[in-house]
DNA sequence: GTAAAATAATACCGATTGGTATAATTTTAC
DNA sequence: GTAAAATTATACCAATCGGTATTATTTTAC
């Protein structure tokens, strides 16, 4: 690994944090600047724009959950254990090393919907991906006869997500993290359900 | 109403929208004058800043949706039907005088939350009031013999307000309306499931 | 070790940011 | 109708915005 990508790798560290909290239009190069003890001819000479560096935040903010969710859904066995990963990771999200600001699914869904067409294909494709991976492991758990044969595995996907998500929001608004408890337990209601 | 109230109404009907899309940190002093054809002499004279005009902003967008919301349950007579109206208008809210932009509450909770207390606050309150109202409606047909005597009202509330503002995001994100529909079929099991 | 190439710092650009002082114009109160 | 008060427009402010040309400094390749 060369200088250059070296730079870049910090740059992206040190400012995925500030695109997470403060949204796109919300960091400045000044913002950069500071959190990155560089200067503006630095970040040009890896970067192409801001946009470029907010593409990039945005990739290792979500790898960062992926990472996460990943690791603890291979120590589980049983499909219904591995779906509850989900759950209980948004549940106790403090516990890991999970992006400063919250899911960055959700903050760039938000900001960029109406205003930034690359940002948000990437929280689309984010959204996808997640929506086909619960997919595949309800498939896989009706297929093994753990879970009933008349699931609707795409609703309950799209579900999941959408209370994992809303759960999150109401949280991080009013400060109540029971809020986000209840709304969790209610995820492992459904998964329970599933069988 | 004297000429000062109309031209501040005026501001507010005309920038509502714009904070809606764009956010707070998005919108511009520009990008009010240009929205309304006033100048900025004329929107100092009535706000003492821009925050005072996002503020005013946001109260507009949330009465809009709350009027929505309140009219559509006072057609309904049974408790689970008046519960549905979240689900439906949530659903169908192309078919209300919805805010541009999407869920007012969404939007200032994801953008404001690290960010801007004030508006932060105000989405906060938004978001207990919701609850308050879900869970009024829960406990009184629990008291009418309509739900199950053991159903946790502030859970259900919760997990509700969590489904609908993430089934919102989820579709505006990928725009996909059944990705939208299943979710809000959720809800309506939920609700049913009451019974 | 040296020369070429890549990276970083400095200084600058025009445009835009939120905000204000002042002057012109309307409203309002009587 | 007139004078006082409130509202709106004009012109401006310093600061900051994203971005760039140029210079200085490191890396890299040989």
């Amino acid at each position: 690994m060369g200088k250059a990508a070296r730079t870049k790798e910090f740059i992206i560290e040190k400012t995925a944090p500030l695109f997470n909290i403060k949204g796109y239009a919300g960091t400045s190069l000044n913002d950069i600047t500071d959190a990155t003890g560089l200067t503006k001819g630095s970040i040009y000479g890896n970067f192409a724009n801001k946009d470029e560096v907010a593409l990039a935040a945005f990739d290792y903010n979500l790898q960062c959950v992926d990472d996460i969710i990943s690791q603890e859904i291979r120590k589980q066995t049983t499909i219904q254990h591995k779906l509850l990963v989900y759950a209980n990771v948004y549940e106790n999200f403090l516990q890991y090393p999970f992006p400063m600001g919250g899911c960055p699914i959700l903050n760039t869904a938000i900001e960029a919907d109406d205003t930034h067409p690359a940002l948000k294909e990437k929280a689309a494709n984010a959204i996808n991906n997640w929506k086909n991976k619960l997919i595949a492991l309800i498939q896989k758990g009706i297929d093994a006869g753990e879970f009933r044969a008349d699931t609707n595995a795409e609703q309950t996907a799209l579900t999941m997500i959408a209370m994992i998500e809303g759960g999150i929001m109401i949280t991080k608004l009013t400060g109540k993290l029971n809020y986000r408890k209840a709304v969790m337990q209610s995820v492992e209601k459904i998964i329970r359900d599933l069988s």
